[in-house]
DNA sequence: CTATCATTTCAGTAATTCCTGAATTATCGA
DNA sequence: TCGATAATTCAGGAATTACTGAAATGATAG
């Protein structure tokens, strides 16, 4: 690796990083490097600058493609094939959890719903059926805000992150109005 | 494995999802027998529910303490260790939250201020910099939240979750009400 | 202190995952 | 259609990770 001690901390990390979430330290390394790199590069560059074999770029970059995380452009003039990570990291988090929701939370969700289903036998399987339950029930809470919240525009959704725990406050006094005559004009703005 | 088919492909499912995730098949599977299992389990139970080896017990259980997702104690005339998973379900997500944390985000946030201590010496470079500070900033922004709205207690939390993008609605009323003259009265409670 | 039972360690092996190079397939310009 | 270059596939080997059984260590009751 040719290149700046900067992009070459960062492509290593994301590489040790990788390994620990379900994707190769290959494909973490890939990632990264396209993610810095101010143009698209081909597999051959990658290949060359990440010291991997050329068909071991060309199977991480299809993974990458999977999880929609790079995207494929032609430069005029070159039949090569030319990849770049999108601009946007906001898109880039909303795509990563949309992919890690459809191949972990979906499944799991799926698993409990269908576990829930039978009629529990015996105490111990009482027991048992409620936890899956409380767990089904935390996931699907969690899940649906996010994909509530992520329905907002980027600035908004800084906004409320930025807000924190301070929204609780606007919690109580929603509240309060509920309670009181003000409800409607309080929630309509 | 002689369980009830519910707790088997709960323990099987939580079995493949650990091996996505950092930890080992095994380990998932063990989690998961102690989260549905209402009373706590000795090393020996847990080996022959599950038909691992007494050792591969032993070293998935270690694991799991230092994820402090178990609970260890003693049953009284027994001098065996007897595992439980804690039995309030929005604790277990905060542990786990922070633990990944610790282990993923902090040391990722580390090397990324690090690496943004140079200065980039090239205009390659000054684009990787400022890519780097994207993802830090975005990654400090959502953890910052993410601890902050965790002190919150569990009921509170739930609402807010449950509020979703709707909290959005507050946050142009708090601009209006700052921007004119209620803001004290309105943020107080 | 000793005998007994519980737990951990660890070297060796099994299983899995990762990676490569050679061969195949695809694409495109001439 | 052909030749050249690009991309993919895949069998086999390399590297890593998981798991076991035997031995060592630790703990407790008598």
């Amino acid at each position: 690796m040719n290149t700046a001690p900067l992009v070459q901390s960062f492509v290593l990390h994301f590489g040790e990083m990788g390994s620990r979430w379900g994707i190769s330290r290959t494909v973490g390394q890939i990632y990264a490097l396209l993610y810095v790199s101010p143009n698209p590069l081909n597999a051959d560059e990658i290949a060359e600058t990440l010291d991997f074999s050329r068909s071991n770029v060309s199977m991480g970059l299809k993974e990458l493609e999977s999880w929609r995380l790079v995207r494929l452009q032609h430069l005029p003039g070159d039949r090569r094939e030319y990849f770049s990570a999108p601009e946007d990291i906001w898109a880039i988090f909303r795509t990563l959890a949309e992919e890690r929701r459809k191949r972990e939370i979906d499944p799991t969700l799926t698993m409990l719903r269908s576990a829930l289903m039978d009629t529990p036998a015996s105490a111990d399987e009482r027991f048992a059926h409620a936890r899956l339950r409380e767990m089904h029930d935390l996931i699907e809470l969690v899940t649906t805000w996010f994909t509530d919240v992520q329905k907002l525009d980027q600035k908004t959704l800084a906004q409320l992150l930025k807000l924190g725990s301070k929204a609780q406050k606007f919690l109580a006094l929603k509240d309060k109005l509920t309670l009181g005559s003000g409800a409607k004009s309080a929630t309509k703005r």
